[in-house]
DNA sequence: TCAAAAGTGTTCAGTGTACACCCATGG
DNA sequence: CCATGGGTGTACACTGAACACTTTTGA
């Protein structure tokens, strides 16, 4: 074991999530206050905390979602997405940070009343505390990326859902629009999901089907 | 900034470094002896050592390949693999590892004269001290997949190559064979080279024309 | 019965894949 | 002059992209 006076030598270490979800048709991510004077008066910020020494940084960011955010880790998917190592990133000491990529599906999303706490469009963020902009983005641009060769979509989706539902999520995460018959063929081509042969029923006009997806992550183009 | 005593409750923070070369038509990655009773005795593992408070991951890293491997950070492309922090990664005490992927071109690596240094085929790696088989594995995956999406093969060969060399570098990274013309047609169709218009002669037989990576480094398909 | 969303097929262009022979040089 | 690795082209299958109408339901 490295000596205390050792020890004062190194970095803090903390983690940081970027949780995204959809909602109202529009990629969200959820925020909350920080209030940290004499560096940060009512700004805001991603949720994230210090990992313990027992921890994981699995483990801190189950945590804190747990303790800051109120949501069960068996109701998130987390992974992690890069480790900020910025000198500067904290005016308070410092501190480096294991960014991770969270993915949260709109029942759980719509579950979180906190007052300090909400879900902000991505296309309309104000400046954030710490280097929380630069998270985001790398969080953005990981999302886009994968999710067109993972079926990562998943986890921001219902169990069960529409294959409109589950279109109109690439769309508004990749900023485009698709077409919808080649759209249908391609998803039912890869055969990652399946029919339930159960409609949706109650809103108005023609029930649409449900489907589930078979497995549960998995890549799903070749490559080279 | 926190007071000492907080401190001590965190991790050390370190970065540990994957480096890739090819040579004798094998993919080898850098290994160091480690002795460090009673712990490890005449293993071996990666380059890396602890983060300093006034540097950055990525400066760790180059500290510590100009300082333990004696390669500058210009003949090297490195970049962030993953954040390695299980518990007991280090028996000595807790220490989370930033773990980087690194790239030596074959000039470089066979610069390389440390008696406590050597380059070792990914095919016949012995059990490593920590968890540095685990980050090899990450690295050895991460390696596999991105060089099908990007052109960070360039890392790997000198700035003037054959097509063959080329080639020979993904199929010795994919273990797999690729078919010459094809592999050719592709590679040329997608721009990414350019033929020099000059030969690498010296060889017995047909001189081969040499090529250059037309850019830095980029991605080069189409996804959804 | 009508408004609104769900669902369905075909054609065409471009890319991936399989495959076998001639070429240029050094020894 | 010959052994050896360098270099080239074509045919076919498959995948991606463009595109418009019919079906089903609730109101």
């Amino acid at each position: 074991m490295l000596k205390p006076k050792e020890q004062l030598r190194f970095a803090v270490l903390a983690t940081d999530v970027v949780l995204f979800a959809i909602q109202d048709k529009a990629l969200k991510v959820l925020l909350m206050d920080v209030h940290v004077p004499p560096w940060f008066r009512h700004t805001q910020g991603i949720p994230g905390g210090l990992v313990l020494p027992d921890e994981t940084t699995d483990d801190s960011v189950r945590r804190h979602m747990r303790m800051k955010v109120g949501i069960q880790s068996k109701d998130v998917y987390a992974e992690q997405l890069y480790t900020f190592s910025a000198i500067k990133r904290d005016p308070r000491g410092r501190v480096v940070s294991a960014g991770y990529l969270g993915l949260v599906p709109p029942p759980i999303a719509s579950n979180i009343f906190l007052r300090n706490v909400h879900w902000q469009d991505v296309t309309e963020l104000s400046p954030l505390a710490y280097d929380h902009d630069d998270i985001i983005k790398t969080a953005i641009r990981r999302l886009r990326d994968k999710i067109t060769y993972t079926t990562l979509v998943r986890y921001l989706l219902t169990t069960e859902f529409t294959l409109f539902d589950l279109q109109q999520a690439y769309e508004i995460i990749l900023r485009c629009t698709l077409d919808k018959r080649n759209f249908r063929k391609k998803m039912l081509g890869l055969g990652i999901v399946k029919e339930l042969h159960r409609q949706k029923r109650g809103g108005a006009h023609r029930p649409p089907s449900l489907y589930r997806f078979v497995s549960k992550d998995a890549r799903v183009f070749r490559l080279i």
